[in-house]
DNA sequence: GCCAACGTTGGC
DNA sequence: GCCAACGTTGGC
């Protein structure tokens, strides 16, 4: 089993939207670019635990855990010409990108902002923390998402 | 709102 | 294949 952190920004989509769909579940529309591509149609399986970030907020947080239930398919969206994320170079016939459903699992009882994960000596390295980073989906080690865990006083 | 750190595009 | 210009992400 893997671990993974999922960004978001939560004006457009938040994990109480998340938590209001039917099963808690969705698709993980939208990722248009290759590396975070690549994380979800090659190497993210049933299963697999993923960090839930709301970018862009104040302040940015981790704010929970969810579940990946259902494995790469193309996301149909990128072929919609009325959709945001439309790219016409990606098509039913020949999809160029891939998404994956995921299910709430926890929403921690209190966010955990981004100000009380820094010096934290088990997240050093974390990509998330890296100055620059943009990565929206990205691999989480156990200990690092243990220590989150940890931190949110959360136990699964 | 600012701007550093990206990833992508397209001319050459 | 190089790289400048551009658009985007995302913390602050």
């Amino acid at each position: 089993m893997q671990y993974w952190l999922m960004k978001t920004e939560p004006e457009s989509y938040s994990i109480d939207d998340l938590a209001k769909e039917k099963n808690k579940t969705t698709f993980w529309s939208g990722v248009r670019n290759y590396q975070a591509r690549n994380f979800m149609r090659d190497d993210m399986k049933k299963g697999d635990l993923v960090l839930f970030y709301h970018s862009n907020a104040k302040p940015p947080s981790i704010v929970g855990v969810a579940e990946v239930v259902k494995e790469s398919y193309p996301d149909f969206t990128s072929w919609d010409e009325n959709d945001h994320h439309y790219d016409p170079k990606s098509t039913a016939e020949n999809p160029r990108w891939f998404m994956v459903d995921i299910k709430l699992k926890k929403k921690f009882p209190e966010a955990l902002g981004r100000d009380q994960l820094t010096g934290v000596s088990a997240l050093s390295g974390m990509e998330l923390m890296r100055k620059g980073s943009r990565l929206s989906v990205q691999p989480v080690t156990k200990k690092q998402f243990d220590a989150i865990l940890k931190l949110a006083s959360v136990t699964l």
